[in-house]
DNA sequence: CTGTTAGCGCATTCAA
DNA sequence: TTGAATGCGCTAACAG
């Protein structure tokens, strides 16, 4: 047998690796399997046009010298690399935890990498940062989340790539892109049924942001579910919040300071946050909860099941929101179609924020 | 002037990119600059060796087509990306968002990305997954948070594919690799001492799981400065937990059921999370909190400022121990001279949950 | 169904 | 101080 002059890793003609360290490539892999290099490709990337006994040897040497394509090679060749971008600037870590859980889950189960581009609400210079990254590699595509679902810049840059996006509960232009829902004014009919039954007729309502959609989606639904109850919203406490803990104490003493026959018995935030600042400011008043007046949040974040008492709120899964939307970025099969659009369910989670029997 | 034959983009001779699509690469620049590509690398790289004349031509032509290097190819030729990872199985999101928001700045500032592999603690092949990017890409260096900063499997694997690494708080064999931790053990005592000088002698400590090295300097350090003040540690109430909220919440329903003239009048908890079931458990007991018994936590998470009372805690800058962490990783410098450790400073934050007036 | 050739954009010889 | 040539590992064209 002559001596191939390859390159030295196949001195002697055949793949023989000379050294851990080298890994092994496409071309080791066919050395071994005994076809080229550009058959090893198709079985690798599951073309059709392989007959099964090739594909087999080739498995089997694949599996045999461990082989794992590179990435940047891959990347660099078919400028497309395996890299989905999250693109962040929620300050909340419980939302982007679960974000990052779900993506994360795809992304493995379908060979990409998650790189994740996190900023303060602070940062000015957001689009700045992505042009950089977006101009340095070509992403698999981009999810992004709130509030930066809605900056026009970033979402105009995104486009202009030619990144494919899916945004999360965007507020504004949402039928611009892919997008993720959930259902926030279905679980706010439950939750106010629920307290109808419970007896509860006076009620207060801590509001978020009107920037946000959800916000302004749950206070209608607040509004609606009561008129459809036969209460009218003008007998309604509403006040308004960030969706930040401070804003949910500061709007309780608010509500304190009315007078006395006007209190509620039940204080709606809306979201779980406000809802354990306006827990603390009535732990700290001295009034009982649920006894004299009874709270609820929304979102069950982590803080709903470590506060006392526990909060009824209701369940969004972040996660299967994010796995969702990882998926939908990951299948352009349908794309062509126009913007896609899906909508999580949400549920009820009663706890003792709410409880008769305290 | 002639028609260079070297590709379409360059059909007139200098560099006119002809389409928004194709971005510019080393050749436009050095053409625009009238020089060769690996001038413009030179350039690029802050290579010496080039005359300040040739530089300037050629930082304006990289301005002028905004040019930015490819990741792909760079990885591709260098065997050397500029992907940080973080490493994670931690499921606290407080924690894990720090330890992001750290590193994210700092791969920002110096030109890197961030990868992060997610992991549940019930993730059983962990190390597979993480072969398989170490595999698929030479990582500029990876940041592993406890509990896997201790797995020796996952050790085993970055080192032998030379990948740089920093772990956050090891618990085992900490020596093996640079390191950054706090000084938890300053911490534990500034607070028994403050606790002391509030009058309390009665102390019941809820610990956190010996595995983690964290719990166990903080119980040494609990005992030595009781020990120190001449509480004997054979008067404190010892209870075991293993970092979770309702750990917390056990051990207190076991402190509860003690003869009442044993009750302590303070109970000091590991972290904050069980501290919030301590409090939780008091609350549901009817016990005021810090009237009968005080409370304190660790690690001045977000929880500690948001349940009510709001907990007296230690605070550690995870943002920052972070921080220093990725400073240390991409900073290759010093690595010759053995393994490099850096501990961070921690502080005492007093809050309600200790307070005399209430 | 399979192989050959070429080149993605960059950094690294080596030569001038 | 600068430039020409080469190839990293892979996939797109194009043959056979």
């Amino acid at each position: 047998m002559t001596i191939a002059p390859v390159s030295p890793k196949y001195a002697w003609g055949v793949s023989i690796r000379m050294s851990k360290e080298t890994k092994p490539t496409l071309h080791d892999v066919g050395a071994l399997a005994g076809v080229a290099a550009r058959t090893v490709s198709r079985v690798v990337n599951g073309e059709t046009g392989v007959s099964v006994k090739t594909r087999e040897k080739v498995d089997k040497a694949i599996e045999a010298l461990k082989f794992r394509p590179n990435l940047a090679a891959r990347a660099l060749r078919s400028d497309r690399s395996f890299l989905v971008a999250i693109l962040n600037n929620n300050p909340s870590p419980h939302y982007v935890a679960d974000v990052v859980r779900g993506v994360s889950r795809v992304c493995r189960e379908t060979g990409n990498f998650l790189t994740l581009e996190e900023f303060t609400p602070a940062d000015n210079n957001i689009a700045e940062s992505i042009a950089e990254l977006v101009d340095s590699i070509r992403l698999a595509g981009a999810i992004l989340i709130p509030p930066l679902t809605d900056d026009a810049a970033i979402l105009d840059l995104l486009e202009a790539h030619e990144i494919p996006m899916v945004r999360m509960s965007p507020a504004s232009d949402a039928a611009r892109t892919d997008a993720v829902f959930a259902r926030d004014g279905d679980g706010v009919r439950q939750l106010v049924n629920h307290l109808y039954q419970l007896g509860h007729r006076r009620f207060a309502i801590v509001g978020g942001p009107s920037s946000h959609r959800s916000s302004r989606i749950r206070m209608a639904a607040f509004t609606g579910a009561l008129t459809a109850l036969g209460i009218s919203p003008a007998t309604v406490i509403i006040e308004q919040g960030d969706y930040t803990y401070d804003s949910g104490a500061e709007a309780t003493r608010r509500i304190l300071s009315l007078p006395h026959k006007m209190r509620p018995s039940i204080i709606c935030a809306a979201n779980d946050e406000m809802a354990a600042g306006v827990i603390s400011v009535l732990g700290a008043s001295g009034i009982a909860v649920p006894g004299e007046i009874a709270v609820t949040g929304f979102d069950d974040s982590e803080i709903a099941r470590l506060i006392w008492p526990p909060l009824t709120t209701i369940r969004q899964s972040i996660v299967e929101q994010a796995e969702a939307a990882a998926r939908l970025l990951l299948d352009r099969s349908s794309v062509k179609d126009g913007p896609r659009r899906i909508e999580q369910e949400v549920e009820l989670v009663i706890r003792k924020s709410t409880s008769r029997d305290i």
